[in-house]
DNA sequence: GGTGCTCTGTGCGCCAGCGTACAAACCGTG
DNA sequence: CACGGTTTGTACGCTGGCGCACAGAGCACC
């Protein structure tokens, strides 16, 4: 298996295999839940080609996500933070594979080599920068410019212009009603941006998709390429 | 001066004494910023009995208030994170004095002192969950359960029930109109959970207000506990 | 003790999104 | 090919907060 997540990509070799020997292939599947709010976290997740979901709970619902992971990032940062419980679910929301390792044995790799633990903060902040705007952007964008981002989003993280991703998901997580992302959705439709039909959707034109989503989509866009660069 | 903030007091002799070295006093007087979006973080700050407000910044507008530091934490988690420009305008909400160090020496103590570490990568935890919740909070709660957790959350960063702020201040750590905080701020005084009048604040029920303030104040104070446990 | 400034109070029309309910279209499965 | 479940479409009244505008009220400073 390739490695295709950036993270890993990213660790000089020596790391690499030190860290490989406690890492195990595993299938995500859409729906799952990696750990819930208030519980041990148990392994952190390296996404291959799934998309993993940080989504704030209130009284047991689902309300909000606040935070977005794919190739680009790893499952369980607060464990990197020294916490071992999450204060939101890790909800898949994407099928694929992602590489994961058990959590002492993470802990023991991440104090013991360099890089990784650098490249592994950088992200908390960047994670950190999502929530921010997550914050910003529920409180005074409109609804279909939220949609736009989010699916510009999930685009970059799944790398591909076509994705499986109901409207009754994409409310969970804007955290409105169902019906809401039906008319925003449908006027992107019209627009010609997007296409789509029982829970798969299609990027038509990322351009004006672009311009139709807030600010917020560059802000985060350009803050994670700078920190490549 | 004694040592007022918890991050500080926590730290053994032996690695206080070496950040310690480091450390100048400063006043810092409200409507000070301390960094701005974008800009290089020239400080890291330790509140000792003033308050600093963690303000996302949109078109230049300071727009919603997605951290508070108090006494509890610091200003300059970004650094700690390994990223040198904060996302976020950092802005003086209260006039006191705080503990400082320049970057390049915080970062050197900063890997040099275990206890340092771990503290303020939990408290940059911390922080993140701030964030989480003020997505959650600006979303779906009333303005008036808004503004009741906004001041308990005051209250315990400055350690008393009487402060200043005025309705304005509110209104931009909120993200609302002065007018509506103004509202909620009228009934909460007619129920007599607080009295104010031209900036000066005074919380006189704080039982009443907790339970007029939204959960997110709960979570965010129990996680806090959990820490210090 | 008047003048200016900051802070707080009130009124009014507007609108995005909410809650709810129901209908239609699509798909797999027996 | 009928049936049940999932996904998407449409309708309607409600409301919290917005934008704007202006009015009083307290304080400081001359």
């Amino acid at each position: 298996m390739p490695i295709a997540n950036d993270l890993l990509a990213a660790l000089p070799r020596t790391e690499y295999q030190r860290l490989l020997a406690g890492l195990e292939p595993v299938k995500l599947t859409i729906r799952d839940v990696l750990f819930e709010p208030g519980e041990r976290i148990r392994h952190s997740y390296f996404p291959n080609d799934c998309l993993v979901s940080m989504m704030a709970v209130a009284q047991g619902r689902t309300v909000l996500e606040v935070g977005l992971v794919g190739s680009e990032g790893m499952v369980g940062i607060p464990l990197a933070l020294g916490v071992g419980v999450s204060p939101v679910r890790a909800l898949v929301q994407g099928t694929g594979m992602a590489m994961r390792i058990e959590s002492a044995r993470f802990l023991r790799e991440f104090s013991r080599n360099p890089s990784l633990r650098r490249d592994l903060l950088r992200y908390a902040h960047e994670l950190m920068a999502q929530a921010t705007q997550t914050a910003v952007c529920g409180r005074f964008h409109l609804l279909e410019a939220r949609l736009a981002r989010s699916l510009l989003m999930t685009r970059d993280r799944v790398r591909a212009s076509e994705f499986r991703l109901t409207h009754e998901f994409l409310a969970h997580m804007l955290g409105v009603r169902r019906v809401g992302v039906t008319n925003a959705a449908g006027v992107l439709q019209q627009r010609k941006l997007i296409r789509y039909s029982r829970g798969e959707i299609r990027i038509l034109d990322w351009k004006g998709l672009e311009a139709a989503a807030c600010p917020c989509y560059r802000v985060l866009r350009d803050m994670h390429d700078g920190n490549q660069a």
